[in-house]
RNA sequence: GGGGGAGUACCCAAGUGGUCAAAGGGGGCAGACUGUAAAUCUGUUAGCUCAGCUUUCGAUGGUUCGAAUCCGUCCUCCCCCA
């Protein structure tokens, strides 16, 4: 489909962060299909948008004619990632493992074509999860080296505040499934983020050492905003891919928000708009740029939740935010005449439909006046909501500026 | 295994018998200003049947009129030695 060497294409794009090899990486990917992969550690019941840039790259790839082969890891998610973090994160049970691994892979196949063995969904735990302890030790543990390990940079912030052995094994256990997928599939090429690195060369070396043979690494930038912080955090926490846990509205939100300095690389990042075209909306300057930023939120809405959803969070936004109809799809809550009344109370409704989590926080709000109803602002935390204040069948509540919703009473 | 140190609210971090729902910073939320941006300024940031009450300072049991602060036990983590 794409006649570009996809290596140019990422690299154009912004992604590429670090590469084992340049020239053979783009001599490989130019001249051959090429199977590579990219782990997912089950670490949550949804994929969210630090793990959307992979996928954007799985995209990519597989356009041009690359086999892509998802990994969930059943295996590794038992065991934790310590790269970069500070501190050791929860052990999980098998169960939640279990779960989360199925939820990322209901997920993954909404992005790529797994039709025909054109994309393979593999999870480690198929593999890890019975190695012999001795085993594994004399073929794999052999080859790599503790004190080459302690100088790896995902170590470091870990020497500082301690570090189990159960996660200083984390690297050898994602290097063996580069080992394990190379052998099963021909995978030579693995892919992750920039905090895989120190992971993914290891598997490189292993590779070279126990099959003797080449493998290649790449890894992609991580979504981080000018000041370098992690990008794609809400007040809930991460922004999921999950419509359930992050609605459509508010994923287009996000977007629709985003700093003027990252526009630009998130057009580039996050859509398939032709880079001409990345171009001239990132350039626009001043409030001009917010035409780029409502083509931003559309593009990322259509390829995470499908174009209907996208038309349906545009058309909120529009009606919310200009002046179009008044009746548009916002999250909401329907309530019946009798729950209405019942909670007609101010406090009582925004705590109802979990606009607050506690009602001192909606004093707090009605006090500071950042509650509306209708778009007028309620002074009085006894403020009491009837049924004139119900238009065509609901009424709107916002919060602060930007947080709608809409009560349907029936 | 021996010795030393630490566990405070979302995070970092002060507090070492009452004046502590607990300084300060970060983050969050709200207000002003704006472009549904950023920066800046202001307020706010345990819960509830809110000018009163309840629960909170790793867990638990004590001492005391009264504890985050003192004592016992336990758990976790860090450092030094082995």
């Amino acid at each position: 489909m794409n006649s570009r060497n996809v290596f140019d294409v990422l690299k154009e794009r912004g992604y590429l962060a670090q590469v084992t090899h340049e020239d053979e990486v783009r001599e490989l990917l130019g001249s051959e299909s090429v199977s590579f992969y990219i782990g997912f550690d089950p670490t949550a019941d949804s994929l969210h948008v630090g793990h959307f840039i992979q996928i954007m790259v799985m995209m990519h790839m597989q356009r041009s004619g690359h086999r892509p082969i998802a990994l969930v890891g059943g295996g590794t998610g038992m065991v934790g990632d310590p790269s970069g973090k500070t501190d050791m994160r929860k052990m999980m049970t098998l169960e939640m493992v279990e779960h989360n691994s199925r939820a990322f892979q209901k997920q993954l196949s909404r992005f790529l074509d797994f039709s025909e063995g054109q994309a393979i969904l593999v999870n480690n735990a198929e593999w890890l999860l019975n190695l012999n302890y001795v085993e594994f030790l004399r073929e794999v543990g052999i080859h790599f080296s503790v004190n080459r390990m302690l100088t790896a940079e995902c170590f470091k912030s870990r020497l500082e505040k301690g570090l189990s052995f159960l996660e200083f094994n984390y690297m050898l256990m994602q290097s063996y499934d580069f080992l394990e997928l190379n052998r099963k599939y021909n995978v030579k090429l693995q892919l992750g983020g920039d905090d895989q690195w120190s992971n993914i060369i290891a598997g490189v070396d292993l590779i070279r050492r126990v099959q003797g043979t080449s493998a290649y690494g790449m890894t992609f930038n991580l979504l981080t905003t000018g000041e370098g912080k992690k990008m794609g955090k809400t007040e809930a926490g991460a922004l999921w891919l999950d419509p359930e846990k992050t609605s459509p509205y508010e994923f287009y939100q996000y977007w629709r928000n985003i700093d003027d300095a990252d526009v630009k690389k998130c057009l580039a990042l996050l859509t398939f708009l032709p880079m001409e075209e990345v171009e001239r909306l990132g350039s626009l300057k001043d409030e001009k740029i917010n035409e780029a930023k409502k083509v931003l939120a559309y593009e990322v809405t259509k390829i995470v939740h499908g174009k209907a959803e996208a038309e349906k969070a545009k058309a909120a936004t529009e009606a919310l935010f200009g002046q179009g109809g008044a009746d548009a799809e916002v999250p909401g809550t329907t309530l019946s005449a009798v729950e209405f009344r019942k909670n007609s109370n101010i406090i009582d409704l925004l705590y109802l439909v979990k606009l607050i989590p506690s009602k001192a926080e909606g004093r707090r709000l009605v006090k500071q006046g950042g509650i509306y109803v209708n778009d007028e602002r309620i002074d009085s935390i006894d403020h009491t909501l009837t049924d004139r204040d119900i238009r065509d069948g609901s009424l709107m509540i916002r919060r602060g500026k930007k947080v709608y919703h809409k009560v349907t009473v029936e």
